[in-house]
DNA sequence: TTGCTCCTCACGTCACGTGAGGTGGC
DNA sequence: TTGCTCCTCACGTCACGTGAGGTGGC
């Protein structure tokens, strides 16, 4: 898979993905100077998480490097489990999903009190086409 | 109330308010050249109506452009009612509170999509901790 | 008078967009 | 061989951040 592929499966361009690269947020693919890069199905997974949660939460780059850091710290754990299941693994795990589930829900909080604000005006509207 | 103040008001900073003036999006309030600028309380609701849906859901200052200009038929047909009320103010009214809740309500489904997600995560580490 | 905040340039930065010119694989 | 996609600079843009140097009001 192609960085063309990549970016038409997860909604983005090439141009990004190669800045992620370049950054630091992404791994470089190792491959020769000029060469094309190569993906895998798990990339687009990958990448396709990372770019939710900028959209979403609205993350910059640097904060999303942190998650990006605590999704390989999963990635590494589930192995470690595969290996040999220690309870402590599940302990850092849940860790890291309740921090995500933080950071998700207070942002839906914030939209759910705007669209009920949004929903008193229109209900103010109706009120007052019944006079 | 000087643009220190309303900065402070709203969570943001004085550069950005004048950013906002020059490219169009708050209205320059007049003065002499080089003078203070000078705002009013509305001004505060204003610009944090603005800069929630801009954090909320994430729209461009182009696109704010737009919903800005929204928000002003909406307090000129206010007036309008305020003089002679028509049904059809109320029309228009309740279309552009519509149009708010359709951005603001799929957002927040997408969120709840994504926490649901990371809830079923949650439940199968809890599951692994209990064999 | 002294701080503090304000003013206007103007350059820097972050997260890419957009060609310019060239190479690689079905 | 012809398209198409890819490559690497490198400059442009959007939304501000950050001084530089100076003026204004409690």
């Amino acid at each position: 898979m192609r960085i063309g592929a990549l970016a038409a499966a997860v909604g983005t361009t090439p141009r990004t993905i190669r800045y992620y690269e370049e950054i630091g947020l992404l791994a470089p693919s190792s491959r020769p100077v000029g060469a094309h890069r190569e993906y895998l199905e798990s990339d687009v997974e990958r990448l396709r998480e990372i770019l939710r949660l900028k959209a979403l939460l609205g993350l910059s780059l640097d904060e999303l490097r942190e998650v990006v850091a605590l999704e390989d710290a999963r990635a590494r754990r589930r192995r470690a489990w595969a290996e040999a299941p220690d309870p402590r693994l599940l302990d850092e795990a849940s860790a890291h999903v309740d921090r995500l589930l933080q950071l998700v829900s207070r942002r839906r909080e914030e939209l759910a009190a705007f669209e009920s604000e949004l929903h008193s005006r229109r209900q103010a509207i109706l009120a007052a086409r019944e006079r």
